[in-house]
DNA sequence: TTATGTGCAAACAGTTTGCACATAA
DNA sequence: TTATGTGCAAACTGTTTGCACATAA
């Protein structure tokens, strides 16, 4: 995930340029919470999001950061990872995609899967279901701690 | 999903089994609730399995129900599909496989997905990861769903 | 100026937990 | 007999909502 401040900040303007074209007020939290999103490597939880902002915008409320990132989910912006506790949020590719998680460290990277647009065509077509989205993740653990956990062990 | 009447009750008397070797006791409440997650096909939810318990066994608690659940996936012999409201058990196939859910009916099938270990072994090669799990669902239309759709747009 | 957004606190829903009572072994 | 399980109600946690106040446009 490793994406030049260039292209970052050219998503953080066209974000705010879809809510002004939506006629969506940009205020300071949501310009807050649009740059939290865009910067923040990895994929945050709401809580974390909120975290992040508290030191430069105390007042910033929880309920603020779930309803700016509800909006941003209607407009297809925002892809929601729904876990049983604490869902987390990529505000960089709202396209389905597989996720690679490692248990170890909490890491969540954006796999290439070659090979992904084929299966789907396969199991389209043994299925009779029309297949019009996904939510794949493999878990296991990142090279780190594999080798961290062979010295601990 | 068409497993046969002899091969269910294979499967609930090996969980039977299975809880008396490790010393669990068998109660009434658990005899139902595993019967339930055996013989009811699909993936019910925590309150599906008590409300089509509760005919039977009026003072069954969703406490109990819980519980047993909560034991089985220690066991390693249920799987639980977590979703951000309303998580899904799967009392037959305890290891992690690839799900088709219908967004019409809610209806959960367990596809066949050729090529999906090799698509893992690479994934592995790619990336250093040792990937030990995962949780694949592809959302979509059934056939059903699919003409019914057309017959009311 | 006024429709929209914010922040607080309360509500919500699924799940878990503490504890007194019940019971399988 | 007694360690284990059950059922109730309360607690917990992430998320949503209602509403008075604030503010972007």
């Amino acid at each position: 995930m490793l994406y030049s401040t260039a292209y970052l900040e050219k998503r953080l303007a066209d974000l705010q340029e879809k809510l002004r074209s939506e006629g969506l007020r940009i205020t300071p939290q949501r310009r807050a919470i649009l740059r939290a999103l865009v910067m923040e490597q990895g994929h945050p939880t709401a809580e974390e999001l909120h975290r992040s902002l508290l030191p430069e915008y105390p007042t910033m409320s929880l309920a603020t950061v779930y309803k700016t990132i509800t909006m941003l989910k209607h407009l297809g912006e925002v892809l929601e990872l729904e876990f049983s506790r604490d869902n987390r949020f990529d505000g960089h590719n709202p396209r389905p995609h597989p996720h690679l998680i490692c248990q170890g460290c909490g890491r969540i990277l954006d796999p290439d899967v070659p090979g992904l647009a084929e299966m789907i065509d396969t199991l389209k077509e043994s299925t009779g279901f029309s297949v019009t989205t996904h939510r794949l993740d493999f878990y296991g653990l990142c090279p780190d701690c594999k080798s961290n956990n062979k010295k601990d062990g």
